[in-house]
DNA sequence: GCTGATTCCTAGCACCGCTAGAATCCGATG
DNA sequence: CATCGGATTCTAGCGGTGCTAGGAATCAGC
């Protein structure tokens, strides 16, 4: 029965392939350079094979995505040291997450802005992404005070958001980032 | 020379023609629906005719975001009562943002997701633009104390936005709206 | 009424996501 | 080793996209 799980093991092999080379074409060219026949074209076989993998264009923009939630935590818990949560800890993980988003640009649209098909706050989400939320949670909520920790994860969260993707469309000033983060901490958390 | 007079106000109609259709298309069907097929055929012209009021669809989308500039500041101007711009001041202001972009999905697309070719913080910015920007900051330059009042404003706008765009991308729940833009002002306007 | 410029449309380009059905490959069997 | 049959992969094509060249129709000015 070997034969079958070489068979598989190509199968998953070609699948990577298929979202790694998604991945490459979007971060060097912009996921609009990410059609099948392109991709189809890279990989070294025709269309449909896509079609034997994902069930749609929008599938593959989530595998991608769900590549970028596993590195978008690992590079947040690297950012932040063990031990108390302070406000310090807050700037690294702010830092983090920003940078993260300005490696990553294709990688930060599957994940954030474009449709990818993957289920937010549901109890159907996979794990990357529960886990990447978890580690912005975690150095914020002792800041928490009164408020509920979701809420201010969240809001928090969308004010990160919001810089990123403002700045990355032209819509205000790029040169100023590092004073909105550290204008953005100093009244989110208290001292 | 009032037959040229005349030929100017028939194609000054049929360009808001345009901007009008565009725009009430992308409200009820989204913006993919938006194809310059689809927007000639409702005007009842043929498509190239589209293309003698603007380079590109691109060029569409930025007209409506236009009117959207307009219309925001106009909404953000009549929620903010003249007097003091106190925390309740900014609280009216986040709010009527934030319906804003919730009873104009399209628009709000138009103006702040979609590439719609217009120049932002820039000399050449177009007037709508900067006086939306100005019903922004006008409430929240009394509270910058000693920050920057211009990265105060973008800081709290990044903020606004991130709400918008991913509660209506479904990446939070939609449910807490209001409670994240309270503990937004709560955290950015010292009391 | 004719003429020349302007306006507009038909038709088409190269591309898109996606798929039906034919062709090929290859492991299992006699 | 040859053949069969199922899995795999490809060719070809559908209906759509944004955009445009070039010809037809219209209409103002003489």
């Amino acid at each position: 029965m070997s034969v079958h799980e070489r068979k598989a093991r190509e199968r998953a092999n070609r699948h990577q392939l298929i979202v790694s080379t998604a991945r490459e074409l979007a971060e060097t060219h912009g996921w609009d350079a990410v059609t099948t026949r392109r991709l189809a074209e890279r990989i070294e076989y025709s269309q449909p094979v896509l079609y034997s993998h994902f069930r749609s264009r929008n599938e593959i923009v989530g595998a991608v995505a769900l590549e970028g939630f596993a590195e978008l935590k690992t590079a947040l818990r690297a950012a932040v040291p063990d031990g108390p949560a302070d406000r310090e800890a807050v700037t690294a993980l702010a830092h983090a997450y920003t940078d993260f988003a300005e490696r990553n640009h294709a990688l930060y649209d599957a994940m954030f802005s474009l449709d990818n098909g993957l289920p937010f706050a549901d109890e159907a989400t996979p794990a990357p992404l529960r886990e990447a939320y978890q580690a912005l949670l975690d150095p914020l909520q002792d800041h928490a005070g009164s408020d509920a920790p979701g809420l201010l994860v969240e809001t928090f969260w969308a004010a990160l958001h919001g810089l990123v993707t403002l700045t990355r469309a032209g819509r205000m000033p790029a040169d100023q980032v590092p004073q909105r983060l550290a204008l953005l901490i100093d009244r989110f958390i208290p001292r």
